[in-house]
RNA sequence: GGCGGCAUAGCCAAGUGGUAAGGCAGAGCUCUGCAAAAGCUCCAUUCCCCGGUUCGAAUCUGGGUGCCGCCUCCA
């Protein structure tokens, strides 16, 4: 079987991937706070464990995929006041929002997308473990994790204690112990969303919702935990001193964090306030583009957006969806055979499949499978070129572009007009009496006939088989 | 100030010890009624700078410089 590797941010270099059990693949990915517009930072991510979960599959493997949302949060409540809305309303608006927008770029579903608001119970109980174990103390209603009792803290982000002393640029609540500490469960305060507890009415800190929610669905040192490089301080810091310092067990075995997309060299964000929302993208772009040009680049490495920038990505990813549906085209027209142009260009096909499963096996590195693609691309043109149309060797390269580019990838765009078989008869028609027309000479009215389509968004290509159109 | 990361052609972007993938743009050619598409050829003696290790470094190491992220909510 193939093998995986994986940067894992916690011992910082590439590791050979083992699953805790054989075949399977489990992740949990910290979801969004629902409390406005998905960005496209927030599709990166999405986009990235949408492949990786598609590519362990193709490697054989189950997987099973948890992300939560946070839908008990300060900003929440926040704009429930300013809209004199209940929180959890705001939440579910929110969080409808988001899996619109995924599903408009053709992320598939998690498995499990658990909700803070209803594992209060699972949250209390591991506050409570955290106490009575003298992980956590109490103080005027809320819990405060106590950040020396866990001498690992610090191991993900490589951080040291002193320095994060010394680094608290806010004032220290001073019910705190140590400025370092955090809260696991918040007194409430007049008017917010509030639950009993044993400390009183309050609702649970940022960190705890994903260590109970974890351990609840995916158990103890499952296999990947996800999310934003923004993440890895304070939040996953703090997830693994949670969970660590109440199972005894490492939380999960491969840490993995995307790099941030960039809007002239600033980290998009909602606080910043330069988003570009993904219901706006996908309206005005395929869905198909989008995700090529997340997967353009490694995921670990910073990503750029810009005006323009789509249209740029948009030349290379059409010369690969250009070639895909021509293959479909030529398909129609293939012969057996086994020159030893078939035999050589099979070879190669079968290499430059074996270097994608590599490519995508060494760290998901979907950057160099898509160079990859792009010199299949390359060799089967040069193979029709050559004359080439055997049926073994166009199904080969197309049967590997919708494997990758189509199932793993997702940048395949469907034809569009399949559907409307009138549409295409008339097309079919009309391109027949060009044909007539060329065939007499008449360049005017055919080249007339052309313009206008094109005006219409039909592009006709005249190949030696004959026309061809695409919209 | 601390921690982590990045710096490769006009632009985007792989490559992490063996002599620079791929895409876009650009130049020339082939095909074509023209166009489009496609193919072929060319396009980084060099990988931010300065030292070191090595037979050999973009790749390892030391030191600079610049940029990004985190240290406060954040994918």
């Amino acid at each position: 079987m193939t093998k995986i590797q994986v940067y894992n941010t916690m011992t910082q270099r590439k590791e050979e991937f083992v699953p805790r059990e054989p075949g399977k693949m489990s992740v949990y990915v910290c979801g969004v706070t629902p409390y406005s517009d998905t960005h496209l930072g927030h599709a990166r991510p999405s986009v990235i464990w949408d492949v990786i979960k598609r590519f362990f599959r193709m490697m054989g493997y189950e997987t099973y995929h948890v992300q939560n949302f946070t839908d008990v949060d300060d900003k929440i409540i926040q704009r429930s006041f300013d809209e004199d809305v209940p929180a959890l309303e705001i939440s579910k608006r929110y969080i409808a929002e988001y899996l619109a927008s995924m599903d408009a770029l053709g992320v598939e579903r998690a498995d499990l997308y658990p909700k803070v608001s209803e594992h209060m119970d699972e949250i209390i109980g591991l506050v409570e473990k955290l106490v009575e174990t003298d992980h956590a103390y109490s103080a005027n209603g809320d819990v405060f994790f106590s950040v020396a009792s866990f001498p690992e803290y610090g191991k993900l982000s490589k951080q040291k204690l002193e320095e994060l002393r010394q680094g608290t640029r806010f004032e220290v609540d001073p019910a705190k112990r140590d400025a370092v500490d955090f809260a696991l469960w918040k007194s409430a305060k007049p008017g917010e969303p509030a639950w009993e507890s044993p400390w009183g009415e309050g609702r649970p800190g940022w960190h705890i919702e994903c260590s109970a929610m974890s351990l609840k669905y995916l158990g103890e040192a499952f296999d990947f935990h996800g999310g934003g490089n923004d993440l890895i301080f304070p939040h996953h810091e703090n997830e693994i001193a949670q969970s660590e310092a109440a199972t005894g067990c490492a939380l999960a075995r491969y840490w993995v964090h995307n790099g941030m997309l960039n809007l002239k060299d600033a980290k998009m964000s909602k606080s910043i306030g330069n988003v570009i929302s993904v219901k706006e993208l996908t309206r005005r772009y395929p869905k198909e583009l989008l995700r090529f040009y997340l997967l353009s680049t490694h995921y670990r490495s910073a990503l750029e957006f810009y005006d323009g920038k789509l249209e740029e990505v948009s030349k290379g990813w059409t010369r690969l969806n250009d070639a895909y549906r021509a293959l479909q085209d030529d398909l129609k027209h293939a012969v057996t055979g086994d020159s030893s142009l078939d035999r050589e260009t099979l070879e190669v096909l079968e290499r430059l499949e074996a270097d994608l499963v590599s490519a995508l096996a060494d760290d998901f590195n979907t950057a160099m499978a898509f160079g990859v693609l792009f010199e299949l691309v390359r060799e089967i043109n040069g193979y029709k070129h050559r004359q080439g149309r055997s049926e073994d060797v166009l199904k080969k390269a197309s049967d590997i572009l919708q494997r990758f580019a189509g199932g793993v990838f997702g940048v395949l765009q469907e034809t569009q007009v399949q559907d409307d078989s009138l549409a295409e008869s008339l097309l079919d028609l009309l391109l027949g009496l060009r044909q007539e027309l060329r065939k007499q000479k008449n360049f005017a009215l055919s080249d007339q006939i052309r313009d206008q389509l094109a005006d219409l968004g039909v592009t006709i290509e005249d190949t030696p088989q004959g026309p061809r159109w695409k919209v």
